[in-house]
DNA sequence: CGTAGAATCGCAACATTATAACCGAAGGTC
DNA sequence: GACCTTCGGTTATAATGTTGCGATTCTACG
């Protein structure tokens, strides 16, 4: 089961494990994982609520990275090809994948009062999928599943 | 059984049946259906390929009306609001909703080939998120699923 | 009527998100 | 070390969406 990102977790585990899944993913992939790549996942990782481009700027600046925005886009652009950060067509926002090398499928629930996402086992939603491909007869290469609503621990808060 | 926007089909139909459920739905809200909001709803109308905000603003300037971002956006958000058209997330653009009137799920398949949009039956959508409601514990408020990829249509012309 | 209040619209400026184009720097390969 | 490819720095610009304010139009109610 995945992580519920609304109870407390220790929240550099999420960090570590993403890193460490990041490395090998590269490898596997040929890919760089150069120091502005890295930093950038490690940002996003930072916690579990989407951030955007533009909130990276300053951070990288402030770590003496050139923080013009294609530094950051093409960083991001790295990381969401290699299916280790989503973007969240909603928000306009990323997050980090909790589980890189999953299907065609990503589907999110996001809180609108704490903000933070959390990943969903996209299986059933991509089975639905499949279903509709072979009811309309079409051929479906990505698709984004985003749920927004309030979560249990700002539900509890609010009664 | 929705209409299939990949075949042929008599489009002035689909415009004026939206047109008519517009004005119906207008009237149940007490709610104007002004000339910039019509104009506005033809014209998102005008095709099943999702239309972005400005472009929208060019051909409003054609006929007079003012042309500046705010009045569309004005007009789309009113339109959104009432549910008689989409904003689909992933384009950041906009399409006319060919039911309106269901629940809070709306769900698109997006032809990456022809651009054309077609709304799918949300149903099936809808119960694997109140599934998703009782076992996360979440109370969701909205949801969008955009699946892209090839329609029959172009599938066939490509073969 | 006619006037008060609300909704709508025109307009100007601005904010946010993302991309293009060009070139030099860094790293890998032989 | 020479070459090639990938990567990053820089400037500028494109695309999308918002805010604020005042003028106008509509509507309800006396």
């Amino acid at each position: 089961m995945t992580q519920n990102v609304y109870r407390p977790h220790d929240h550099s585990t999420c960090i570590d494990n993403a890193m460490e899944q990041a490395k090998a993913v590269c490898e596997q992939n040929g890919a760089r994982l150069t120091k502005v790549r890295q930093r950038v996942l490690e940002l996003v990782w930072s916690s579990h609520k989407p951030v955007g481009a533009y909130d990276l700027l300053p951070l990288l600046a402030n770590e003496g990275f050139n923080s013009a925005p294609p530094t950051v886009y093409r960083a991001l652009d790295f990381l969401l090809e290699l299916g280790l950060i989503h973007r969240l067509a909603s928000l306009n926002a990323y997050v980090g994948c909790s589980h890189p090398g999953h299907g065609r499928a990503s589907c999110f629930f996001l809180c609108q009062s704490c903000g933070k996402a959390q990943e969903l086992e996209s299986q059933l939603y991509d089975d639905l999928s499949t279903r509709v491909e072979s009811t309309l007869g079409v051929k479906i290469d990505h698709q984004i599943t985003e749920l927004s609503g309030i979560c249990p621990s700002c539900l509890d808060q609010s009664s």
